[in-house]
RNA sequence: CGGGGCGUAGCGCAGUCUGGUAGCGCACCUGGUUUGGGACCAGGGGGUCGCAAGUUCGAAUCUUGCCGCCCCGACCA
């Protein structure tokens, strides 16, 4: 993409409005344009990495054998009412008529709907387990948005759900899902930490938060230290196997959020040189709630028996739109953003700081057109802005590299390459760049 | 929802106390000179001062009501 035909409308101020350093950088980035308190447009810049954040979390619920549907965002009342929660839920709930005078809702989650699809259409325990996942925009009508996208009231979602015959059968589906977010959220960049946490409103016996540390995060976690050291997740996990090993693994380290923290437990459980306190953002809950849905709405299955039994359920979020800014307010410095290689917007930046050499034009669009060609996403700075002006641009968008041509280029042949988070520079040919590049 | 703050050009702000022709910086447009860390000179365009009503000869400024946005707290599958 050429800078010159990309829509970027960088800001050099903060806008008034912001507050911490992911909501300033989103947009004095031009990735967002806010619409109204706790709603935003996404902007090119914000929407690629949305969407790359959205696919990693696609390509491992895939991984893990989770079905992608896609469920409504408008959502009939009736169900609700059948669940309890249409009264339970509160003024967060979206609540519309539609011209027929009907109650409808926006949906701030799709617990009864896939409940409704899924007593729709199965009957037998033969076709558990079933696992189902959508990502799809919500809607929950905060008293107080705040901190730009990081809670807002429209947000993305990956919603997933589980159905099981049975409580062991549903704890080992709840394993998988916790086994597949320790992976996703390695994958971006992130290190999770799941923490036992209180069930909430949507009830049940079993659930964790996956929170990532942050100075800005709103709960106080607190943890045992060697959780950070467990070994990551095998690239090629069988999630079929016995996963109860990893879980335990993590489970059997103290870590919890404020809701649930006793400091005797602490204590008792941590070793004082391994106990930590600090500040997380919330990335990920997962719940298992057994038959809350399953029995009011009648999702049942018969069992080996031929009895009818209401069938096992949990839910599994991760919060898409959440994870730009968690990103952002985990991996920035005072220049602007530092993207991790696997959800930043642009692989490479290419900077031609002298734009009106005819040479250094010309060295400029065969790396560009070259790398391209290879499948790399690149972002061509080809404006007629002043050296600092590139600089700072693209320091603040945060690509991992960049490639810088000047002077030098056309002398001596040399590009300069240069990484965003450690602002080394090294000089490297143009007739090795693509190669370079490729291999990394 | 309790407390606090803000709303003046695209962005950041001054002007409001003490009523009297709406300003600054950046951005933008034109011309010229520049070109390795947010260039310079000259010229230029752009504002129902959030909305409404009131007071006044006269309101960005005073009064009342409303709307919007932000921050702290409470809240937050």
């Amino acid at each position: 993409m050429k800078l010159t035909d990309y829509f970027l409308p960088v800001l050099k101020e903060s806008p008034a409005d912001a507050e911490i350093a992911s909501h300033k950088l989103m947009l004095r980035a031009g990735m967002l344009s806010q619409s109204s308190s706790g709603i935003y447009s996404w902007l090119p810049l914000g929407l690629r990495v949305l969407k790359k954040i959205e696919n990693i979390v696609r390509e491992e619920q895939d991984a893990a054998g989770v079905n992608e549907i896609l469920m409504p965002t408008i959502q009939p009342a009736d169900i609700w009412k059948e669940s309890g929660r249409y009264d339970d839920y509160g003024k967060e709930m979206l609540r519309i008529k539609d011209r027929q005078g009907r109650e409808m809702l926006f949906g701030p989650t799709n617990e009864e709907q896939v409940t409704d699809i899924f007593r729709r259409t199965v009957r037998s325990y033969k076709e558990l387990p079933s696992l189902l996942y959508h990502i799809q925009w919500k809607f929950r009508d905060e008293l107080r948005p705040r901190f730009g996208i990081m809670r807002g009231r429209e947000f993305l979602m990956k919603d997933a759900y589980s159905f099981d015959l049975d409580k062991e059968s549903s704890r080992a589906s709840y394993n998988k899902f916790f086994v597949s977010y320790l992976k996703t959220f390695e994958r971006l960049g992130l290190k999770a930490i799941p923490m036992a946490a209180d069930t909430g409103p949507i009830g049940g016996d079993m659930s964790h938060e996956f929170v990532i540390i942050s100075d800005t995060g709103e709960s106080d976690i607190y943890f045992d230290n060697r959780i950070l050291n467990l070994t990551n997740i095998d690239e090629n996990i069988q999630y079929n196997s016995d996963l109860s090993t990893i879980v335990e693994s993590y489970q059997d380290l103290y870590s919890v959020a404020d809701d649930k923290f006793s400091e005797d437990d602490f204590n008792l459980k941590v070793p004082e040189e391994f106990r930590k306190h600090t500040k997380g953002i919330e990335v990920g809950h997962i719940f298992n709630f057994a038959t809350k849905y399953s029995e009011p709405m009648k999702a049942n299955v018969l069992n080996s028996n031929g009895k009818t039994v209401p069938v096992h359920m949990g839910s599994y979020g991760i919060g898409i739109s959440r994870l730009v800014g968690a990103i952002i307010e985990s991996s920035h410095d005072e220049n602007g953003i530092i993207w991790p290689n696997s959800v930043t917007p642009f692989d490479i930046g290419l900077i031609n700081l002298k734009i009106k050499d005819f040479d250094a034009v010309k060295i400029c669009e065969k790396i560009y057109l070259e790398l391209k060609d290879t499948g790399i996403d690149i972002l061509y700075d080809n404006k007629d802005d002043s050296p600092g002006a590139k600089f700072s641009r693209m320091d603040l968008i945060g690509l991992p590299i960049q490639i810088i041509c000047g002077k030098n280029s056309v002398k001596d042949g040399t590009v300069e390459i240069k990484y965003r988070n450690s602002g080394d520079v090294k000089l490297i040919n143009i007739s090795d760049v693509v190669n370079f590049i490729k291999n990394k």
